[in-house]
DNA sequence: TCATTTAATCAAATTTCCTTGATCATAAAG
DNA sequence: CTTTATGATCAAGGAAATTTGATTAAATGA
């Protein structure tokens, strides 16, 4: 009495597409970056001003120095943000201004959809 | 020397707006659960069929049960998808079809540039 | 030159995440 | 009832990410 699957497993290995290897850490990688609330905040920070340096995110999120470097490197390397040197300033912008939104609308395009269905 | 940026911190803590706490976690949540190259590809897969389920998986990626349900847990508990019960079988699909075309955005919208540059 | 400021890096400790193989639970079929 | 299939969960080990405090390097200013 398995009216629609009886069939199964469906697929075999090589019937469907996979994303190409680098592809799919590429992507990874950038999803890491964005997967942690601290990194988050930083980007909420940036995207208010044009640039931030290092002293300034440890007196807006209250976090130690070493701390908000890591983070910031963090960022860099996943190419979220970009460092512009300053003296002994670094100072850290977003590469995509629009960074949250879109991540928001990522995120809602899920989520509003699951608030409906349970209101 | 410093043209621009002699008055450094320029702001204080409080002068800008952080993302309320639970927005920032689950949108973190959210981030990590895509961090994942095997993830990743269970999105890819499901992209192209209305559902899969567990053994499926393990076929399609070549992986233990085990590692396939465990991956398959992260992407339920963070929202991305969602699990029906028929029989013994456990069907997983996509709440959002379009997830990875988004992400996919949200990546190039700050790479594209980035090679535009390099290039 | 010497002291100070900014911030990157390092090493150690911790925590979190991932993998693996085994066990357990449930549903279907004989 | 017994057997088989699916798949969730558990526990242990290993790997990777994060935190912390200390050190280092470079630029500035007295």
């Amino acid at each position: 009495m398995d009216e629609c699957y009886s069939e199964i497993p469906r697929v075999r290995r090589g019937d469907l597409q996979l994303l190409p290897e680098g592809e799919a850490s590429a992507l990874a990688a950038y999803g890491k970056a964005l997967g942690d609330p601290i990194r988050l905040q930083m980007v909420r920070l940036l995207e208010q001003r044009e640039d931030l340096c290092t002293c300034e995110f440890e007196e807006l999120l209250g976090l130690g120095q070493s701390k908000v470097s890591y983070h910031l490197k963090v960022l860099l390397k996943a190419g979220v943000v970009e460092r512009e040197l300053h003296g002994t300033w670094s100072h850290y912008s977003l590469r995509d201004p629009r960074l949250l939104e879109r991540l928001g609308l990522l995120f809602s395009a899920t989520h509003e959809r699951n608030e409906a269905l349970t209101a």
